[in-house]
DNA sequence: CTGTATCCCCTGAGATACTG
DNA sequence: CAGTATCTCAGGGGATACAG
């Protein structure tokens, strides 16, 4: 997400000056914040079947690279929500699984999976119709009261393009 | 929150194998890829309250500029989330609102939003144990690394640049 | 097995200037 | 007022090689 805080080096328990929003933000955007990177949930929604291993949790999640499971359990562990076990065996062995907190919040991801069943098709559909439009306005060249000009590169980037670029 | 569809299975076999978890993921992505980015909750929330103009929803959000608005209503828009009306009125006027759905999503977020505030304290208190330790660690052995997510850049990302930047 | 360190590209997003 | 276009920078995250 970036922030741009370069220049910052504050005394973390610092002024943080109120939330922008008066009593919506506060907060949100920790748990979002964690939320939002691609690997997070996926790890949390595994781990709330049970307490999983590093190498279980690697093949349960497709895509995931080593670097990224250890990133994202290891921020986990620091919020508190994952609990990392570590057996000093010849092979090593580590296991991790949530904590009560982590729970709680795998049960509100749980509701948002829920909603985005629910809700998939109709999001899909909008994205159609919205992206039809745009191409339409381009065509037209704009003719009346056009609620859009030309998505240039608005609708350009919103195109998945997801090319297997090789 | 970048997703980064690049590199994530593109040589692979297969055009993305499905959804990496049988029944967990599905969607979820969408949505948070969606609410992942700092603005979008933020917009949600307002626009929860009710309809907004352009430059109400600019003032009732600090910290946004006026492109990080526009695109994120935008995609708000191509996903059927929020309505906008335009009135080629003389000072041109725009409103933006919730559709049913964007308004169940807000519902969702305001779940999220409960659960962070209830939590908070406890994830923050989680931070402070865990960099506590680590700190420990390596004071005691020497030019350990001092990797990750500690506060560096983690917390440190937390500090919202309200400056008005006059 | 369980991580850690390095390189590197891509995307998000702020600042700024311009248009209708 | 309501946007759009462009430049730029920082961070996320994948790939890969190395370590306990």
């Amino acid at each position: 997400m970036s922030v741009t805080n370069t220049a910052v080096s504050p005394q973390v328990g610092g002024p943080v000056p109120a939330g922008p929003c008066g009593d919506d933000d506060c907060g949100i955007r920790d748990v979002l914040d964690r939320l939002g990177d691609r690997w997070t949930v996926l790890v949390l929604v595994e781990l709330s079947k049970g307490t999983r291993r590093f190498r279980e949790l690697e093949r349960a999640i497709p895509g995931i690279s080593q670097r990224m499971l250890t990133v994202t359990t290891k921020r986990l562990c620091r919020d508190g929500l994952v609990e990392r076990t570590v057996y000093a065996t010849v092979p090593p062995q580590t296991e991790y699984r949530l904590t009560p907190m982590g729970e709680s919040l795998a049960a509100m991801v749980s509701a948002l999976a829920d909603w985005s069943r629910d809700h998939k098709d109709a999001i899909t559909g909008a994205r159609g119709r919205w992206d039809e439009q745009q191409t339409e306005g381009m065509a037209r060249a704009v003719g009346v009261t056009t609620p859009y000009p030309g998505p240039a590169s608005a609708a350009d980037r919103r195109k998945p393009r997801q090319e297997p670029l090789s």
